[in-house]
DNA sequence: GTCTATACAGGGATAGAC
DNA sequence: GTCTATCCCTGTATAGAC
């Protein structure tokens, strides 16, 4: 009955146009002749496009997720000090495994992500928060174990600092990679991306208190 | 003879609606009706809605930059060896003086530079790079010279992964300063913002080279 | 040169027939 | 569930008035 449901048939084109053009160069005229089915479809499975590109996310958030909670949780019962570099590690094996899911989905998934988060502002932070609230939390734990030294609110500001940086490197991870291989005729690839990310994160999150941070 | 003309009219109402609702929900026809000029007078003065972008961005840069490369060629003539920190610092006099050129200018600027980097994407790259690049060598050359010990490119990365965390930052800046008012009764105003940015980029774009990230 | 009115193609969304 | 026809909004182009 290997049978394709309407949904699934606009998630695929869907997806594969985002990653390509981006959220907002794509219609949905051109997702629904991709996918050969009516345009009204769109907005009678999903409700709008909005929703379409949560529902693309989604599926790749229902894999990533709960791999990260049962990774998480794992480190935070082993009673060991963790340092900032190996809780942040952690992110790196179940975003390659998103490769299993689809071709090439680690780079798919994080595009659409850092394009999720710039193009559709707000939007996606809520259902972030709204669904999977649980596991930031047991993340945001694990940072401060961490980080024994920082209050809260200067974790809170470097976490989303952090954000930035990822969401953003992912968003323009093509026009980087055209350049770094232009100018330093380097290839690299998704993984070499976020090898180069954790050193920069961890340091930045860690970095000391200095007068001007603490003043204000 | 204090006449404002079309073209202030157009840019003033441009730079309220876009810092407020940002690029793509903001429409010519709400510009327009705003600044009391005809649909029409965009195009006529400005080509198109993204060169009236443009143009927003450029009634600050054109203060601004060579305000900076002042600061950069003095800090590269001065013979001393500058910190990361140092370095870095340079930009918040300059950014700060924006608020003499319009009220809450440092917000509207770096706001439009945040929504400008993330919703017309690849544009203001190229429109930097172009009118600005002696000024970014400059910069760049600063950075090499506190990190002696970084490849270039790993400064590469390093400043664009800095370039996404600022941008980032400044285009979520007011979700970013509500959840903070919020959950931790804190009061940031911009210059809060920018004197945390800078020790996490300088510990960020210093970080140790690790293994992982000599690797790729 | 400047401004106005208007036309046009393409976008997302939706009511109602089937 | 699905499809057609339609609605209103967008950015852009242009003809013509001043």
């Amino acid at each position: 009955m290997n049978k394709t449901t309407t949904q699934d048939k606009i998630l695929d084109a869907a997806e594969q146009l985002f990653a390509s053009t981006g959220f907002a160069d794509t219609s949905l005229r051109q997702i629904t002749s991709m996918a050969q089915v009516n345009l009204a479809a769109v907005n009678y499975h999903f409700g709008s496009k909005k929703e379409l590109i949560q529902s693309v996310l989604q599926r790749y958030l229902s894999v990533l997720m709960p791999r990260l909670d049962q990774e998480f949780s794992q480190l935070l019962s082993s009673q060991k000090q963790n340092d900032l570099t190996a809780v942040l590690s952690v992110f790196i094996k179940p975003l390659l495994e998103l490769n299993k899911v689809q071709h090439h989905g680690t780079r798919m998934f994080l595009q659409l992500l850092g394009r999720g988060y710039t193009d559709v502002q707000g939007h996606l932070r809520w259902f972030f928060n709204h669904h999977y609230g649980r596991t930031l939390d047991k993340f945001v734990l694990l940072v401060q174990q961490a980080c024994p030294d920082l209050p809260a609110s200067e974790i809170f500001w470097r976490l989303h600092f952090s954000l930035g940086t990822v969401v953003f490197t992912m968003a323009s991870n093509q026009a980087l990679q055209e350049i770094a291989a232009a100018d330093f005729n380097e290839n690299v690839e998704i993984e070499g991306v976020i090898h180069r990310l954790i050193p920069y994160l961890a340091a930045g999150i860690a970095s000391p208190l200095t007068l001007s941070s603490q003043a204000h």
